[in-house]
DNA sequence: CAAACATCTGAATAGATGTTCATGTAATCA
DNA sequence: TGATTACATGAACATCTATTCAGATGTTTG
């Protein structure tokens, strides 16, 4: 369970346990059909949560379930207007990540 | 459960289901924090398993368990030297994914 | 005010996932 | 040959996760 010594390595890559940790909850939440199709709905406009379940096919508790978690990783971002609540990504290293991984995907 | 019309918008970033599934599938196989070790661990070196395990702290059960579902996304290569089995990273679109995963945890 | 609407939330459930343990296979060595 | 090493594999189990359903909260409209 325990690395044997984990920072007697000189590389560039080397993770500390709590920074991989963190790098696998961030991949995590991008590990899954429905919240990828969420953020692929909202890469570049704005759209509201009924919006987004429609464009995406999903129900909208669904849908809310996972932006609450998206939130809370700080993927994205929420504006509420009236009594709708408009979802955008929070910055531009998730749109990166997405390119990246597509990029694996398609002539990986 | 299905999109509306997924092909009528004509963004740069749309994903149809196929390959949000793939998308998905593979920010999953990155998504656990023992994978994460173990793809750091062979980032910049070639390692056979024993190895693998020691440096990530892991059991060499778990880390084969493993590394066969990063062999079967691609994600890793296998090179047999005798009794060992050394493995690697496949191409540079993991250590790429890697770094941006990074450059968003640490200063995101 | 009440009713309709948009979103959020908690509980419950079914399915996926990671680890361990025991065993299997292949290679090296006495 | 038999023993040991290195890795792979399958089953079992506990834990996590995504979805649905029912209901709560807050907002606009009549």
């Amino acid at each position: 369970m325990k690395p044997s010594s984990p920072s007697t390595r000189t590389d560039v890559i080397v993770l500390e346990e709590k920074d991989a940790a963190h790098l696998a909850e961030l991949f995590r939440a991008l590990g899954d059909a429905s919240r990828i199709r969420i953020l692929s709905a909202i890469a570049d406009e704005e759209l509201h949560v009924g919006a987004i379940a429609e464009i995406a096919g999903i129900s909208e508790s669904a849908v809310s379930h996972h932006l609450r978690g998206l939130r809370q990783m700080r993927l994205v971002r929420a504006r509420k207007e009236g009594r709708e609540v408009y979802y955008s990504l929070d910055d531009e290293h998730v749109t990166a990540l997405f390119r990246q991984g597509l990029e694996h995907v398609r002539h990986g």
